[in-house]
DNA sequence: CAAACGTGGGA
DNA sequence: TTCCCAAGTTT
């Protein structure tokens, strides 16, 4: 009974896929390096968002040898904009195991493939299925939707438990349908059918199947309980000028690391700011004007950026590395948050 | 398990 | 404005 289910709703949205699947940049090659880039890059991420990042990506790097090779400075700025900066850091060095440790030889099965940097149960399912053809569901924002209303199950997506159950469920559907069209099919579906809001079930090949449909449940599926606590932090930022460059500085650990930004400190006072600046930097500054107020918003916390023009007041303390051109600065992997405060200060002061 | 980790779009 | 959430992984 429950396996006529699994596979009428396997092989429907198979042909569903077949006829209107979406015309996507990395479903036109059967290159697993390309594959792979596009699905890292796919991770919580829109896919009207990913387009020019992978095109360009492929472009610049189109070898998993071109990537190891690459300089990661270059690879952060590919990302730049991008989001979840260690997407990237963990794609080189996969990319760099690829080259070193299997000879430029893609891994080929879910195991191997689950232990390169950043790919976890779903990006392994995804790579393993459409580039090598192996019956493994993934599970992901829409496939868990899907299932969850498919099944009318009320279990928390939020939960690791649940992923693994709804997993295998995907799993036992997989095994009627050719698995890259069927994984592919249900992302899609998820994506233009099966949408949080406003689904079109008058259009979804497996409506007559839907349980959720059938208990007038649909809308309030799939549950989804899990708590995000956002806090909010105000900063003091300067975009500190000296001649014709701009101090700039690379994160180096958590939020945003690798990508450079301008000085930030947590105080009130122009005062604290050049003496905390001094005592880092070595440098003497001083503030010379207000530009404006700018918030930046992350997924847990929320930045109120104070944001300000600043001098070098005695050149000969200057080092001169952390001090750059706007040209160089179009180099430099940039924060959102941070282009966002050079754009203000270059509208006041240019 | 829960928290950390970006950004943009839609309602 | 605010909230949800989007082809998740690591620690």
């Amino acid at each position: 009974m429950t396996e006529e289910v699994y596979k009428e709703a396997a092989q429907n949205v198979t042909a569903w896929y077949r006829q209107y699947g979406r015309d996507l940049p990395w479903r036109r090659t059967g290159n697993p390096y390309h594959i792979w880039i596009s699905e890292i890059m796919l991770q919580q991420t829109q896919v009207d968002t990913v387009k020019p990042y992978y095109e360009r990506f492929i472009e610049t790097l189109p070898t998993v040898e071109d990537l190891a090779g690459a300089d990661e400075q270059r690879v952060f700025k590919l990302w730049e904009g991008l989001g979840y900066y260690r997407r990237a850091s963990h794609l080189k060095e996969a990319a760099s195991m690829i080259v070193n440790e299997y000879h430029g030889r893609f891994p080929e099965t879910y195991e191997e493939l689950l232990k390169l940097k950043g790919v976890g149960m779903y990006t392994a399912s995804a790579i393993a299925s459409i580039a090598f053809g192996i019956p493994k569901g993934v599970v992901d924002g829409n496939t868990l939707r899907i299932v969850a209303r498919l099944f009318n199950r009320e279990d928390n997506i939020a939960l690791q438990k649940t992923k693994n159950a709804f997993g295998e469920i995907m799993d036992a559907m997989i095994r009627y349908a050719e698995p890259s069209d069927f994984n592919q099919g249900m992302m899609d579906l998820g994506a233009m059918i099966c949408t949080p809001s406003k689904p079109s079930c008058d259009e979804c090949p497996v409506a007559s199947l839907c349980q959720s449909r059938e208990c007038q449940t649909v809308l309030r599926l799939p549950v989804n309980n899990k708590v995000v606590n956002k806090s909010i932090l105000e900063y003091m930022t300067v975009v500190i000028r000296d001649g014709d460059r701009y101090f700039m500085v690379q994160n180096e650990q958590g939020l945003l690391q690798h990508l450079y930004g301008f000085a930030q400190y947590g105080c009130d006072m122009p005062s604290e700011f050049e003496k905390a600046f001094y005592d880092d930097y070595g440098v003497k500054i001083r503030l010379t004007q207000y530009i404006s107020d700018i918030k930046h918003v992350f997924t847990h916390r929320e930045w109120r950026m104070h944001v300000y023009g600043g001098e070098v007041v005695d050149p000969a303390t200057r080092p001169m590395r952390d001090f750059y051109k706007l040209e160089e600065i179009e180099q430099l992997p940039v924060s959102t948050a941070h282009l966002k405060v050079l754009k203000a200060y270059l509208k006041v002061l240019q």
